[in-house]
DNA sequence: TATGAATGAGAGTTCATTCAT
DNA sequence: AATGAATGAACTCTCATTCAT
């Protein structure tokens, strides 16, 4: 019986900070760390004020936590995309176009990573470094080492061209119009990067 | 004399304008817009608090102003460092040194661009995408059209991969460490700028 | 239980507008409206300062606030006191008697009320005369048109003599001493304006 | 030679002074004395900020002397017009006449009478009452008294009355429509008054 | 677990006033 | 006599956070 209500407890618990995650990706996203506002996000989720401080104890930890999650969400989005395709090239283009494909798919969130990575708060910025590292890693053995050893690229340093193609990718990929829609074409980027890793 | 006294107060009110736009570069690199503090802008500059709305009608107005200052100092910079090299791949490479070098010499300046351009207030964004225009073009018209003609360049349409090398500068050149210095290099990035353009 | 609760917070919430539209009377009266200060009123009130944009979303929400509570008190008031007259003479008597112990008993309301039907904000003045325009209304029906009726007053239109009894009333009622009495006499103002209406 | 130099100087300075008082009537009537800006004022009346300072020692000061100008040329206006007449009830007639139309001719001058006299700050309302004496004096010894004499008027005290003479005619002229028409007549308002005096 | 009334530091902005020219 | 750049106190309003329920 306990058992079962402190399952059901947890699984209320869960939701409710998912509520306030989302909720939070949609108004950071919408005025930036700054000015987003703490009673709106509650209200959106549809919980009260103080409702937030059961679960974050404060503005910046909620945009830390949020930022955990995004990496994560899109770090696993971006490996099951790039992970079934055996070749280093087409590594490489899966990777751009599925990175692209997350923004599109998860706007608030990547609004605010981008605002976060290039937002002037330092403590900001290196947590979404540190929070990032499993993907630059990612980039640099699963992409890059294979097409090195298998002469298709140039023998670079691969977590020095990691880091490259991964500030292309973002920078590329944050450029959005008025309705969220990249400007740029993730093939075109792609094509670039490629081309220019390419012996 | 009255012609004297004119000038004598232009002179003044140009002298105080810049050094409260040095102070504002300086101050919102550091806090970004919405946290920077117009009273300490004013202080820095060395005057008062209310000096500012002699010159700057408001907050906004002030950022903006100081957009449109550095995106003419920027193109200028730039394009006095490329003008001399008469083939295009050596412009390229040119157009990111001299943009990162830009960077670096004047730092304020240029993180308030990158907290802009990547920041949440849409407003700002489109004002600052206007006053980048000729930038655009320049590379355009004097850096790409001269490559594509000369078939040194893939034969690519112009003003779409202009706003690809744009970005590929603004996004690798904003990745700065603690001390302000870019952690990538501007010829790497030109590198491989240049070898995907490459026939 | 939720029932209670509800109740609760309503009562609460009342007592505290209540109290700051109390505080917010006698500073408008001290300093006029342009002068009045925020902080002044939720202290007096025994709140601090951003309580009040609980409860009124401006500065200017609190005044039109207290001033559409006045006109509520101000009409019932008199209307109390008038009703038991049957006589239309004795009904007008029983107006400006009325009428003037109205303000001796409300004072920051009566101040704030003359402060802002004679003040330069037009908006605040249409506002004010829309509040009043019940009263307006009752002298006009209740005390002129029975009096025309039955022959004891001059064949006048109601609406523009109810207009003119108005103005007086507010134009003697609002002349007080230092001490907050009124200057002009409530039965020499009635006896003119009686005298002046009679056959 | 200085003698000349002199009066030209004085003369300039009078102008200057005049045209600085009227620029001030035209604001504090817009927007209220503590709203109003002296920058306006000056640059209303062709002149740069500090110049007021050179005529007046502050803002309220300012507002003192056309205060105190008014009340000279109000004076003046209805004396005019009400001597003519020989009888008292002709009198009052023209007094209410006269001061109605000093409000349309002079009508922001008049708004500041207005809102001084009726405003929150005691220290502005006894000046006014004190630059008004001599017209309180001139109701009670040139139209109330004679009218007692001559046994026209009911036998009442010519100062307490005249007061309140005063008081109907300050609050019933200063109802404007929104473009400066008086709401009520004058003749209306006269004749409720002499009609109440009358015996 | 959830609530929301209350808090108060801190922000941007205004503007009467000064004073060197 | 006239100027206007500079000042800084004072203002309204915002909002992250607390805590008793």
């Amino acid at each position: 019986m306990v058992r079962i209500k402190q399952e059901e407890r947890l699984h209320i618990m869960g939701q409710t900070r998912q509520r306030l995650l989302d909720a939070a990706a949609e108004e950071f996203a919408r005025a930036g760390y700054p000015d987003a506002n703490i009673n709106t996000i509650s209200t959106v989720a549809g919980y009260a004020k103080g409702t937030i401080y059961n679960y974050f104890p404060s503005k910046r930890a909620l945009l830390l936590a949020l930022v955990d999650a995004t990496a994560r969400q899109h770090l696993d989005f971006i490996r099951d995309q790039v992970r079934p395709e055996p070749e280093p090239a087409r590594r490489l283009i899966r990777f751009y176009q599925a990175g692209f494909e997350f923004v599109t798919r998860n706007l608030p969130q990547a609004r605010v990573l981008f605002n976060t990575i290039y937002g002037s708060d330092e403590q900001f910025k290196s947590h979404v470094f540190k929070a990032y590292q499993p993907m630059f890693k990612y980039v640099a053995d699963e992409i890059l080492a294979p097409g090195i050893d298998q002469r298709m690229f140039q023998p670079v340093e691969p977590s020095s061209m990691a880091m490259l193609l991964m500030t292309i990718y973002l920078g590329t990929a944050s450029q959005l119009d008025a309705l969220g829609h990249p400007r740029l074409d993730p093939l075109q980027v792609a094509a670039l990067a490629l081309n220019g890793l390419s012996r």
